[in-house]
DNA sequence: TTGTGTTTTATTGCCTCC
DNA sequence: GGAGGCAATAAAACACAA
């Protein structure tokens, strides 16, 4: 894009628009220095502040925006005009005051009227071009900010909700670990006294309960274990919960039946795990902790029927769980 | 003083709205 | 079709280290 048609000097009969080294040329040797010094002196002198000195030439060809938009019409006075021309030097900054009164005004109302525009600019010894650049400027700058500000508050929450998710895979594998040991024990009471468990069977005992492998069926399944047992997940579950769980602990039969026995969600939830501990990167952690927490959200129900229906461990909407992990 | 990075002022082209 | 907004950009002004 060439440079913008910032003149010094404004010629009055001026038709163009100088680029940066046409400018350089013009006001380095094409014309005498004191015929421009004549024409547009300091302003020092004036109350006509900040840089409307400059002259726009923009659109003179063809743009929509002709010299004469810097005056907006109703500025369009013949004293104001001469004084301008009076004023042309350097692009100068707004004083500090000037500045103070615009902020004021754009934390009163960003946007700007046509008669605010003016009435700032009467105010302010401006032109009302100047102010539509200033505040055009000024919101720019504040939708940065705005977009900074959104970037970090959106990653604070994730890195929250990552935390959150990691902090819920360590406690689904320390209930995994606790449901094979406790269902390793009612092993040693089916076989009676000095049988051997699961554990002692396998002699990896300890490394097993830390494992990955994810479905505690699968487990049963794949080990030697009595027929009765293997019976019992095949048949009918319930009856299987009524013939060997209920002579336990109600508390462990409740707890095993509903979130590892069942077939169905639960076991899609340990299938579900099995991939995310293998996989870690952001892509995956999202689609994971969508459908993580819906299969949560109906094993909580399962768990703990007093709990509101809709509601995951994040305390969130199930149905809003498609995407609304990143709504406010 | 000078080089360099940042901020501010302004232009340009495109788009939308009335 | 004109007015105004916005994104991209230029360039002056400014800040600051070496």
């Amino acid at each position: 894009m060439m440079a913008p048609g910032i003149i010094y000097g404004g010629a009055s009969n001026f038709d163009g628009v100088f680029t940066q080294k046409q400018r350089d040329v013009f006001s380095s040797s094409t014309v005498p220095k004191g015929h421009l010094g004549s024409l547009f002196a300091p302003a020092s002198s004036s109350n006509f502040l900040g840089s409307s000195s400059m002259v726009s030439f923009r659109g003179v060809n063809g743009g929509k925006r002709s010299f004469f938009d810097s005056f907006d019409q109703d500025d369009n006075e013949a004293d104001e005009l001469g004084e301008y021309f009076h004023q042309a030097e350097k692009k100068r900054r707004l004083t500090d005051n000037q500045v103070q009164f615009l902020e004021k005004s754009f934390g009163e109302e960003n946007k700007l009227e046509p008669e605010r525009k003016v009435q700032l600019a009467k105010e302010l010894g401006l032109q009302p071009r100047q102010i539509a650049i200033w505040f055009q400027n000024r919101r720019a700058r504040w939708k940065t900010k705005q977009l900074e500000k959104d970037y970090d508050e959106l990653r604070n929450r994730y890195d929250t909700l990552k935390s959150n998710y990691n902090n819920l895979l360590k406690e689904k594998e320390d209930l995994r670990t606790e449901v094979f040991h406790l269902t390793d024990k009612l092993f040693v009471k089916e076989k009676g006294n000095g049988q051997l468990s699961l554990c002692e069977e396998n002699k990896h005992s300890d490394a097993l309960a830390k494992e990955t492998v994810a479905d505690p069926i699968s487990r049963v399944e794949m080990s030697n274990v009595p027929a009765l047992v293997v019976k019992h997940q095949q048949e009918d579950l319930s009856s299987a919960k009524s013939d060997v769980f209920d002579s336990e602990s109600p508390r462990y039969t409740g707890r095993v039946h509903s979130s590892v026995i069942d077939q169905g969600d639960s076991a899609r939830i340990f299938e579900t795990e099995q991939s995310d501990l293998s996989q870690d990167d952001d892509e995956n952690f999202s689609k994971t902790m969508l459908s993580t927490a819906n299969l949560l959200g109906k094993a909580a129900d399962d768990d703990y029927p007093a709990t509101s229906s809709n509601l995951s461990y994040f305390g969130y909407p199930v149905e809003d769980q498609g995407f609304g992990f990143w709504t406010y």
